[in-house]
Parts: structure tokens; sequence; C-alpha cells
DNA sequence: GGCGTGTATACTGCATGCAGCATGCACGCA
DNA sequence: TGCGTGCATGCTGCATGCAGTATACACGCC
């Protein structure tokens, strides 16, 4: 395995995406590139380089001659966007059935297992990296790379809206309830019943989130 | 209506992307940032941040410290995006088929009609154009601007080995009457039937583009 | 003769300087 | 007093210079 070399652009890219998910960006902010680069400790040219990148996965807006500024989404693009997700999921669902091997599922569960417990212990910043491993996994075990490169495009823009939602307890509780039914799908290789109940979810992350826009 | 703001790296964005679908620059090919930004006349700044976009749209890999090469894409790279292109459109057609206005779906007539000509007079390069515009015009129907987006991201990876394909006049007749049959279904607003000639067709493309690969 | 190592070349990665344009404020005129 | 215009400021967009590193070739050693 070759070291991990940091290509001083993508550590920028992944920094202000954190920065724009946990919110220090606010949606609709204006980014200033001297001032943002001063503090990263970077210089303008690879911040530069770095807000194209997000420009392209669709988190900032390139506005001509004044720069850029974080994407705002309407209540309607955050719902076309888990429409999109939801058909995508069901897809991958349906393949990773077939493809993946016993496993790979069994990783799968292993998160989700480590996910029940951050549950039960209301971590919810760890239990939602661990959600949202799993719901990469599942893409991934479709075999498909370009399914799931696109879902993970979709994903990274919904991830501070789907971070901030869960908020009352009944409604994680739901969301945990979905997941267990996910997982038992995954290993009963039932691609339809994950298919079904993976859009299930999606619709019910909406009806979960939509009051928060 | 704002005059057209030309910022140098959109420009180069779509003359590299266009020499990429036209083969000027081979898949594989290593892109030499000086070089290249002398051919086109701008200096290596926006010519990099360009390719950081391109990048992120998955037309080229950044190697650290080598610069960006042509990604090239094997048989399953392929036949996956097609795949999910496939996804993507059949729930487009749907949604279309519910949300889009008489005049919207007469403009995608309209549309077909031309390219009907064009298949007439064996204008491959029109026929391919419009083609591509009308699947593009169905995504837009939809509504779904997030659904749009991702479609034209894999589409626009797709469009050099498209291109390429249809050469035998039979797979081209065969396109065509897959057209007839989806401009049909819109106009017939059946959903379903839309969705189903739209799979086949991805299929169908695979079948035709499969052997050049 | 083949393989490993050292060195030279040249390309990428980043910093910085300069020019052009957007924005906000002040001043003048109606 | 209100609106329009001109100017100053500061930011973005782009060019270029410099440092670090990959690559290729040549030389030496086994």
């Amino acid at each position: 395995m070759p070291i991990a070399r940091h290509s001083l652009h993508d550590e920028v890219v992944t920094r202000v995406r954190d920065m724009i998910i946990e919110g220090t960006l606010a949606p609709g902010a204006r980014i200033h590139e001297g001032q943002l680069g001063v503090t990263l400790g970077v210089s303008r040219t690879p911040l530069r380089e770095a807000l194209k990148f997000l420009a392209s996965e669709g988190l900032v807006d390139l506005v001509a001659s004044r720069g850029a500024v974080v994407r705002s989404f309407t209540p309607k693009d955050v719902r076309d966007m888990l429409d999109v997700l939801a058909t995508l999921e069901a897809f991958a669902g349906r393949l990773a059935c077939r493809e993946a091997t016993d496993g790979e599922i069994a990783e799968v569960r292993g998160l989700h297992d480590r996910m029940k417990e951050r549950y039960a212990v209301r971590d919810r910043l760890e239990y939602f990296k661990l959600n949202q491993q799993i719901h990469s996994a599942i893409q991934r075990l479709s075999g498909n790379a370009a399914l799931e490169a696109a879902h993970a495009s979709i994903q990274s823009r919904l991830k501070r809206i789907r971070y901030i939602g869960n908020q009352e307890p009944q409604k994680w509780q739901d969301a945990m309830d979905e997941h267990e039914t996910m997982i038992r799908s995954l290993e009963a290789r039932d691609g339809e019943a994950l298919a079904q109940v993976l859009t299930l979810h999606m619709e019910r992350t909406w009806d979960r989130v939509k009051a928060t826009l």
C-alpha cells in the first residue's frame, strides 16, 4: 500500500467540505479566498482549485467575479435528491444481494451492530457516521463503481441536512428499525425486500427532515 | 438577461472536455499542463482549475505529482455506467410523463423530428447531438434537478464511446426505431412504457458499443 | 551482460504579484 | 431630500516564479 499522499488541494477539499457539512460555513455564505486561505494555512491557489472541485460536486456555486458561495438548498431540492438516492439505492440493493460475498455482507452487519451500540448510548455523531458508511457500503457491494460515485456525490450534498434530522427520539427509533429490516433483507439476499425498505427509508427520511427546512 | 460571462476556466473546461470526447486527447494520455496551456492560449492556473473540475466529473484522473491523465474506461465501467443511466432514465421517464407540460413534450417531439431528418441524410454528428439533447430533455422534463445533474455527469463520460457506436446501418436503424417508440410513449404520457423502452434502449446501446471496447 | 544506483532534466504543486471588476459610499445636482 | 454618478477600496481572476519530486538515462559494479 502506497503511503498516503496528501496533495494540498485534496486536503483542502476535505476540510472545506467538512466545514460546510458542520455548518461552519453556512448556506448562502460567501467564501472569502484570502481569509479562508489564512484560516486553513494555505495560499489561494490550492484553495481555488478545491473550490472548483466542490463546485462540480454541487456544494458551492461559483459566481463570476464574485467567487464562491455555499450552495443552499430549497426543500424541493432536498426532496429531489432523496428521490434520486432512493432510486439509486434500490438499484444497488438488488445488485448487492446478487453480487456481494458472504464476507462483505458480514462486514455490513458489523457496521450495523456497531451503529446499534452507538444508538443504545445515544451517540448521535458516531451513529450518523456509521449510518452513512452502511449506505455507502451497500453501493459498494453492488460492484458498480459508477453507481457508487453517483450516490456518493448526492449523499455528500445531503449530509448536513440529514445530520440535523433524527432529533426526536421517536424518529430516531424509526430510522433504527428501518435499518434493522435492511440488514435482515441483505443477509437473506432478498433484493426486492431490500430495495423496498431502502425506498421506504428515503421516504421516511424526508418525513423526518422536511420540518427542519 | 445578463450578457454571457465567460470565465476563462469555464471556457477551458468546455474545450478540454470536447478534446477528450473528440479523441484529440486519447484515453490514458497524460495531459501536459505547460504544453496544453500554450495550445489553448491560457496560462497554467485556469487550466489546472479546469482539470480539477474535470477530475470531479470523472473524465480525468489526477495522479499526485504527475498531473492529469485522460481516464480510460474498461468495458465493465461502460456497462456499469449504462446500467446507472438506464435506472436514472427510467425514473426520469416516469416523472416526465406525469410532470411535463404539453408544450414541453412538443419541444421534444421537435428535437425528435429534426433528428429523424438528420438520420434520413445520414448526418451522424448532428444526429448524435440531437440524440443527446433528447435524452437530456427527458431528464429536464422530470423537474428533478438532482436527477438531471447526475444523468448529465454520466452521460458526458460516455459521450465519446457512444459516438463511436452506431457505425453499422442496421444498428443505427434500430436505435432510431427505439427513439420512435420513446417519443410515442412520452406523447401518450405512458410512463411505464417510456421507462421500459428507455431501459431497453440502454441495453441495446450496450450491444451496439461493446464490440468497440 | 544485467541490475542497481546516481544524477540531470523537466514537470507538477504552490506562492505571490498584478490587473480588472464589483461594491459601497460620498458628493453633487435636481 | 432623493436620486444619480463618480471614485475608492478590496476582492477575484490570471500569470508567473520557485521549490520539490518523478522519471529516464547513464555509469559503475557484480
